[in-house]
DNA sequence: CAAATAAAAGACAAAAGACTCTTTTATTTT
DNA sequence: AAAATAAAAGAGTCTTTTGTCTTTTATTTG
């Protein structure tokens, strides 16, 4: 596995991919979505599911309903994404796993891994979701496999 | 989970332990690894096998048997624990799970994602296994939950 | 050589994560 | 109001990770 698990993955494309497509109006739905993204539709949507329940997209039921974002939602940093499916662990978790590491408890590797832990966190809280509705909607940026 | 697999921690934390006790000569036990280092003890031994069938720590059967390194193991560098465990995913794998991601072909968080992976490369390659041993028998570092 | 010791190996079992399929509910359009 | 559309919800499966238990093999010591 990578930084961030399988379904954070999903869910950071999927929202990507809303984002592009929805930022001047209009829904997208799920088929497409999953198409758009390469992952398993069923499996997709409970991960949609969720992330609309928890604000960081939004969706409407029936004919030309879908999933979309608003202004808001654009501004918001990757940050939301990852603490809604991950939670926060990876901003706050002992590189070695152990519960009490601490500054005054420290594992053998603490300082070092804060460097890290904080550059992730940067990243992912000055980062927004709409940043890349450009790159994307060009083709210069990719969500596909 | 965190940035590594469980298995991964336990690894890290039981050779950092090992190296800490075997240093200055001797040998430690799979029952005193695990208590140690608060991991199930049947669960460590497979990892220790596959450290030592890898060359990240020695072991010898029978009385007086145990784990334990030498000079040069002292000398190598985390990144040999953790591709022996967690493969080099870590060091090149996309932050969004994509295949085929790549300078040319980049996902849209390829360029920021590049200097965290690079510096957790850079982290565990400068860094050595016998790096904390004066720590830990101090007790400044520790390696329990 | 016999007994004791300790890692190696193998077979299971439980839990979590990833994924599928079916039914239900809400909305819109005619 | 009826039909069509599309997300929401629920139940269940498969796979991987994590963890347990038992047996075997190698080594040392008396």
């Amino acid at each position: 596995m990578g930084i961030f698990s399988k379904t954070c993955e999903y869910a950071m494309r999927a929202v990507f991919f809303i984002a592009a497509k929805t930022a001047d109006g209009g829904r997208v739905g799920i088929k497409e979505i999953a198409t758009g993204i390469d992952s398993p539709e069923h499996f997709l949507a409970k991960i949609l599911q969720d992330l609309s329940r928890r604000g960081v997209i939004q969706s409407a039921k029936g004919p030309n309903g879908g999933f979309y974002v608003d202004e808001a939602i654009l501004n918001m940093p990757l940050s939301s994404i990852v603490e809604a499916v991950d939670g926060n662990d990876i901003f706050i978790g002992c590189g070695l796993g152990l519960e009490y590491c601490s500054e005054e408890n420290p594992c053998p590797i603490h300082h070092e891994f804060k460097a890290i832990r904080n550059q992730i966190q940067v990243l992912l809280k000055t980062t927004k979701i709409g940043e890349f509705n450009e790159d994307l909607n060009l083709g210069i940026a990719v969500l596909k496999k």
